[in-house]
DNA sequence: GTCTATAAATGGATAGAC
DNA sequence: GTCTATCCATTTATAGAC
């Protein structure tokens, strides 16, 4: 984890690393993609790519464990918005699924999702980054407009999470199975403006 | 995929070899699963391992397709009971997580989506004797109690798909990610209970 | 720190005897 | 079909020169 020393030269190597490995493993996954393959890619070589990581499994954590912060970290902006709630969670239903839809999100998804069973801190790591971080937040939004009476009282988080599911919908699973690539700005908006009726016709005052 | 033989003993060692490898491969995915360590524990030789799998792909498919077919046919049976709505959504949605919620399920689950990139076909055949079934049986039962006027005219299709996503909810991802091992008796019934109640408010006539 | 070269182990797959 | 024994490519990781 230390930085081998100061040379200016060893970041932009690392750097190189840690660009082609994320590339690799989050397309291949951990155990299709040897050090080899990536020491040609970064191009460095292979005593040089082991002075910087100890071994593969570090090399693998470096690169997936900063995705998990940084994803999500745009979502928990956008949720300031002081609209009227059916624009409000509009809102916020287009930026999570621009979110969880992205390329990137849906590599490191399926990524972590395989490797699980290997390196179950990662699969904790990802959650609490991610969709715990998502669902506090939005259970705090939630939880302050049952305060104040605009939508039912009920457990908030269990509120979020439905609502979080919905937006998730077929869509979230076919582009993880593979078996469909994009989901088009217009079907993301019809969907979630959808997903806002039903949930606030579930919880209406 | 031709057996091998007639001989008794054939189907014998090749029931062991892929009652192992559908154990190791849903355990440990693909990758990280060697053809000596199927042999190993089958207990076969190799040879024996490649005459009746062409090679560690055609074993691997031939363990996960069949575990694909049959683990959604239970849930396409329970479908027929003709009770209140209330009370047949709700009886689908136990039913539904009893299903995806399975250790099993759970495994087969994981395993496809860690190695969708390597087999594109596998996803497609995961979804389409899986999640696309149980939407489209879904959706028409849906469609019919709309036309007899028990809920509102949308689209049956995105309702199935909503209230499904909504039963799977926080819990099967948590579970997937290995945050969380069970989920209680009790928690379904109750996220059953609530799904139902926000998805018919949401689609009352 | 970086390289070339290589160690040591393991991977998938097969030859040839029975 | 089944076995023992083995081939050959690839893997992770390191020694030793610069």
């Amino acid at each position: 984890m230390a930085r081998p020393k100061q040379n200016p030269e060893d970041s932009v190597k690392r750097a190189r690393i840690l660009d082609v490995a994320s590339q690799m493993f989050l397309e291949q996954g951990f155990s299709r993609v040897s050090m080899d393959a990536i020491a040609d890619a970064a191009p460095v070589s292979k005593p040089t790519l082991y002075s910087h990581f100890k071994d593969k499994e570090a090399l693998f954590i470096a690169v997936v464990a900063p995705r998990c912060q940084a994803m999500f970290q745009s979502f928990e902006q956008g949720m300031a918005t002081e609209d009227r709630i059916e624009d409000a969670l509009y809102q916020i239903g287009i930026e999570f699924l621009d979110l969880v839809l992205s390329p990137e999100a849906i590599s490191v998804h399926r990524t972590i999702l395989g490797e699980t069973q290997t390196f179950p801190a990662l699969g904790q790591l990802f959650y609490e980054t991610g969709p715990k971080r998502s669902l506090e937040i939005l259970s705090a939004y939630l939880k302050k407009k049952q305060d104040s009476g605009e939508i039912k009282q009920t457990d908030p988080v269990a509120a979020a999470a439905i609502f979080v599911s919905m937006l998730k919908g077929y869509a979230h699973l076919q582009i993880l199975l593979g078996v469909r690539k994009t989901v088009s700005q217009k079907e993301r908006e019809n969907h979630a403006r959808y997903v806002v009726e039903v949930f606030l016709n579930g919880h209406r005052a």
